[in-house]
DNA sequence: TGAGATTATCAGTCCATGCTGACGTCAGTC
DNA sequence: GACTGACGTCAGCATGGACTGATAATCTCA
């Protein structure tokens, strides 16, 4: 299909926790230490997320010392957000010309 | 969380099938009949995408007939790619500024 | 109104995935 | 080298959600 959208990237952002995680490094470059304080999630189960982010390309890490920084990607998220966008203004266009398909 | 995405939004359009409609929907207004021939999945299965599409709002329905027209609404799609780049846009800007927290 | 077509709902099964605890590994400090 | 803290991996469990078959509801047309 042409114009679609990356349904893999997607469920991976579809996770409450995950999604959290993307925000609070959207404002601040973190470590697993931080982002086990902010979320309150069991350090486990957070490298079990961050390691479904960093396979998909959404972060990428950085050692540091005995720490591991955790950064985001910002690329990814305008792609995705460039897939809704054309989804959105090809429908917008099929809506004013008002093609339907006739019942078969 | 101020800057975020909705994730049960998101969640809705992680599923592959739903999104092949979605993109179907984009190029063209189809009922159902259709939807089973582009998609090959069974009636009722794609009843129940529809009904978690229609849920979420992100098609409307238009009877015609005996037949029920679906219609993608494409302000959805637009909101949350809007959300998707403010994301990255914040994430750039952090990113440029290096605001790293420091390790604990 | 009765028959047929279209769509929605319900109950049940099955699989993917998120969460947890135990353990392993690596870096830094004594 | 031994210890501690940070982080990752693995196996097991539990839950959510996707799919299906049967059935109901709704509409059209004869």
């Amino acid at each position: 299909m042409l114009t679609s959208v990356d349904t893999d990237l997607v469920r991976v952002l579809a996770d409450p926790l995950r999604m959290q995680i993307v925000s609070l490094l959207a404002r601040e470059t973190l470590c697993t230490t931080h982002l086990v304080e902010e979320t309150g999630a069991k350090q486990t189960n957070l490298s079990n997320h961050l390691k479904v982010l960093r396979d998909a390309g959404v972060v990428e890490t950085e050692p540091c010392g005995r720490f591991t920084y955790y950064r985001l990607r910002p690329e990814v998220l305008d792609q995705l957000a460039e897939q809704f966008t054309r989804l959105a203004s090809l429908a917008r266009v099929n809506d004013a010309a008002n093609s339907k398909r006739a019942c078969p």
